[in-house]
DNA sequence: CTCCATAGTTCATTTTATGAAACTATTGCA
DNA sequence: TGCAATAGTTTCATAAAATGAACTATGGAG
């Protein structure tokens, strides 16, 4: 169960998933491995300087690795570590809140208690 | 599992979840029922403005519910709906991961692969 | 009809995040 | 030597979010 420990337990976490475009960038991982190129393509219309400063952060904390190939071209592979493959319960739990939750965007009904 | 079609379906759920304090004003209403003041206290140095923001915005999202009693001196009370409790599992991966995987600050390890 | 307590609102300011454009770096091949 | 392709970086402007201080609203007790 959650109770009060949880609230300042998840931060480090909160600091991880933070910014416009780490989930999608992060569910684009777990699908597979991709290049600095081809997440740019997929997550259009992200910036360059946005999607570095992502990959910069995640690598930092430990999420994904980022490999250099030498070559011709020169070419970079992003991939989620056992860390980050660990994050996929998160996901999963999203995915199914969505699935079952989302279909009606209730408005809000305001209660209010006579007394 | 997830795939490419969840990345575009959780974008509701991220318009709801976004923003600095709402991850931890929803696990204080997990924990329990609460009051605007008693919010303020517990999210301390939260301002008014961005606790009645939050506020508004899951309240407009179905994830909790204001309750307004009339009396001396008049108060209100917060709490998730049945959406809101639906989100308990994410919470409860979140609060699973940083168990298993936050005591370790990994810095990025850096691969060059050589081919 | 004033005061206290709760629950906000308003607005100016600061801080942070995002974005666009142009530029740099690396490599091997022609 | 210079070009093509990948993967960035840098700089500056803009947009969005958070903050802080002071103010408003409500309602009953005295």
């Amino acid at each position: 169960m959650l109770d009060r420990s949880c609230i300042e337990a998840i931060d480090p976490l909160l600091e991880i998933l933070d910014g416009k475009w780490t989930l999608p960038l992060l569910l684009e991982l777990f699908v597979g491995t991709k290049r600095f190129g081809e997440l740019r393509r997929r997550l259009d219309p992200i910036s360059p300087k946005t999607l570095t400063d992502r990959l910069r952060l995640l690598e930092e904390k430990g999420i994904i690795t980022r490999t250099q190939y030498s070559g011709v071209p020169l070419h970079v592979e992003y991939e989620p570590t056992e860390r980050g493959w660990n994050l996929q319960p998160i996901f999963a739990a999203m995915w199914a809140w969505v699935q079952e939750n989302s279909l009606s965007d209730k408005h809000g009904t305001e209660k209010i208690a006579l007394t």
